[in-house]
DNA sequence: GTCTATAATGAGATAGAC
DNA sequence: GTCTATCTCATTATAGAC
């Protein structure tokens, strides 16, 4: 149950076009759902309604709550993962690499996404949710660390007179900063702050981050 | 129901030591497992269980489940916001404030009450929860935004020359790093950082968080 | 105020026709 | 693969004896 679900033994046969678009359908509105309402607070009825399928076919697609919890998550990890590591083979390419360059590396793939295609938005805020539930960190670990531990490496390098706990530290701060971004627009509001754009609010967390990293 | 519940109307004879006794484990017990499980996670069963009370007991006392949960976010809201304006009163009487000083303030109470009480560990985790979850920002409006304010006032005068969203956002991301810094030890962990004092982490986070307000 | 029993609802999951 | 109907269980909430 901690495990991803293994491929099924034998498929008979290829899946259908239709039958893989109600699938797609079915993971964006689980996606949608999760990041709304968190895992206990979503139903697999919230989702049914939200793709317009029966109850059913999201338990047939999605192999259970958790398990589609799982996967939902899973579906864009790689890409997420792969993008990150891009983005920080350019800033390299660029020249050298700064500690700014690596953060925004980290950092703005996922709002990249999110400009062109809105699930990101959701998919954002779901690995908010991963990210700060200790129920999930089997998750967390298996798709986000592997990327978190080369940015961390490189910061270290980055920062050679700080201390291996400081700089750990530092980037919990930074990620927990970056889920703050995507996740508190209101809360800055209700604070008194006319919203600045989100390109500005991104280079200011980087700045942020990184200033608060050099200390 | 997104109000408080008001007192009673007449209350026909004052409670008795033994229901203020069974009240107060009750609440204990709804803290503890809010702060484990989430609002939507927890069930009235696990509070009464843990307080060892039949279940019509919490909600006599709790008066449903949402209404328990204010309830348990208000019971120590006031005592925390006292806390931090008094800190923040004290670093002022040691003379000229400096940025980490009221950073300090904000963040110190909480752990300190932590020390010497252990309930205060969960009811910081139910502050995070309260704080990243849209749902309840009513509730967090009505007991924490107003001595935020106070001290995001103070930010302004410190930090003259720079603008008025910067320091919003800024504080945003403060605040981010002190919930991560009460829920994310096991993260930090699992990214390879040995665990250093307590201390020293709250002491890390506000050099890291000063040190990005400036930038 | 306390506690037991029970109501009423909504949840996740499954069986089986198509 | 799809979809309807249903099962089973856990939940919140309440009624009413003590």
């Amino acid at each position: 149950m901690t495990a991803l679900q293994a491929p099924k033994y034998k498929r008979k046969r290829a899946p259908s076009q239709r039958s893989l678009a109600t699938r797609q359908r079915i993971f964006n509105a689980a996606e949608q759902v999760f990041a709304d309402k968190g895992f206990d607070g979503a139903t697999i009825r919230d989702i049914a309604d939200l793709a317009d399928e029966p109850v059913g076919s999201v338990h047939h697609h999605g192999g259970g709550k958790e398990n589609l919890f799982h996967q939902t998550v899973a579906r864009r990890a790689e890409t997420l993962a792969s993008a990150r590591m891009n983005a920080l083979q350019n800033a390299r390419n660029k020249g050298a690499l700064t500690l700014e360059g690596v953060l925004s590396a980290f950092v703005r793939p996922l709002f990249d996404f999110a400009l062109t295609d809105p699930r990101w938005r959701s998919y954002a805020r779901l690995v908010a949710f991963v990210s700060t539930d200790k129920r999930w960190q089997d998750i967390s670990a298996r798709h986000f660390d592997p990327a978190a531990q080369v940015f961390l490496k490189e910061i270290i390098e980055l920062l050679p007179q700080a201390s291996r706990p400081w700089i750990t530290e530092s980037f919990v701060y930074f990620v927990s900063a970056t889920l703050a971004l995507m996740t508190s627009q209101e809360r800055m509001m209700s604070l008194g702050a006319k919203p600045s754009s989100e390109a500005d609010q991104i280079a200011h967390m980087v700045r942020f981050s990184a200033a608060g990293m050099r200390a």
